[in-house]
DNA sequence: TTTGGCAAGTTGACAGCGTCAACATGAAGG
DNA sequence: CCTTCATGTTGACGCTGTCAACTTGCCAAA
């Protein structure tokens, strides 16, 4: 606190970065992020990051994990509302999933974006991933034991459940449906679909599977 | 064929432009394609394409569209083996748009990035982009004439069978998926989930809607 | 208390990028 | 034959990410 003015080190330029990084994403997209911009606004040089993060790349693969782990906070206190384990709870994390894409669109897109491509070389972004998913994992085997969806692989399950709610969530931050259909309304649907199909069937093994 | 070689004025540059960028995109990736690299490789200087295309992003726009055409062409000849309007047919086009994605994860990936945004400038690309969808809510009409569906609001139903899809197609070309997973295992049981979950129930109004 | 080393920041420079203005060329029609 | 104009070229500009070389100031050892 005392001398951060004129302080010639920063004091914590890396958790600085990721901040600014984080808010110039959000509010201009990703683009807007370059090395001398988000120099000028922590007041430091262009280079200096370099301290910090190997390239650019490296500063929004630590963004975007981030950005996991802020969703997969959110999620984990999703279902208030619903009784324990119940499909309408199951439909909220849904739901909650695709709400906090809209929100944060830039930042989804880059998590999800070609940047991601290096994530094998990025231990933080892939164990933020990962965690998000082993989380769903996790969520869905408790489900199942419920007896509220299929006894199936849950690894596989988690995927298409994932698939279902990435893809409407990408859809809607593209701009690729159309304005007048009602978002609520479409989240609604998708999540219910997807719980229909999970569902166990009535009768397991009556004319359900035909030859 | 006789003046081609030499031909100060290109003949087609428009044409041999956009093909050159969608093999540049298929082999490379779309971040190799630059204004000189792409002149270069069709024996054209550097501001040659900007008497055919405003800018950059126009040019990738147009190989975009170009994709949309191709993908819409591909799905509309699907489910040949089963028989029409069957439950079958249908998660075999889905299973087709998965495929396709797969094998043009550049191209796919510009369809949908960023530069799609720009699709209300774009008469083009939202035109393809369009196409592919009014084909994709017809289908839908069709199937649930067929008593395959549900009769629901088909363009919304559209979106929730394209998002299932869309987002697989997404979640593997990013490398989200674990490697060990069977993708052809995958890609089936999320295109029969989705089926699942858009049957209609076996007695409609027995407890299915609850409330 | 002095001093030496090292992490952290700065500046200058470079190549590559998209793009524009000015210029050149050549095919087509009067 | 000459004009016109779409289509190509070249030079230049500003912006980008990144590196090498330099500087600064904190911390620990003597």
């Amino acid at each position: 606190m005392p001398r951060d003015t004129g302080a010639y080190h920063h004091g914590d330029l890396r958790a600085a970065l990721l901040t600014e990084a984080a808010a110039m994403i959000a509010s201009e997209g990703t683009d807007s992020v370059t090395m001398r911009a988000i120099g000028d606004r922590v007041g430091v040089s262009r280079a200096a990051p370099y301290r910090h993060f190997a390239d650019k790349t490296a500063l929004l693969v630590a963004v975007a994990a981030a950005g996991f782990d802020r969703l997969r906070a959110r999620l984990r206190s999703v279902g208030a509302g619903a009784p324990r384990f119940s499909v309408e709870e199951f439909r909220q994390m849904g739901a909650e999933y695709v709400r906090f894409a809209l929100e944060n669109p830039a930042h989804y897109r880059l998590m999800y974006g070609k940047e991601a491509l290096a994530r094998k070389d990025q231990p933080a972004l892939r164990e933020a991933g990962d965690a998000l998913f082993d989380q769903l994992v996790s969520v869905i085997q408790q489900y199942q034991r419920s007896g509220a969806i299929k006894r199936q692989d849950p690894q596989a399950q988690a995927y298409v459940a994932w698939s279902a709610v990435h893809g409407l969530a990408s859809l809607l931050i593209e701009g690729q449906i159309l304005d007048t259909v009602d978002v609520d309304e479409l989240i609604q649907q998708t999540t219910r679909t997807m719980m229909e199909g999970m569902r166990p069937r009535r009768r397991p093994a009556r004319l359900a599977q035909g030859r």
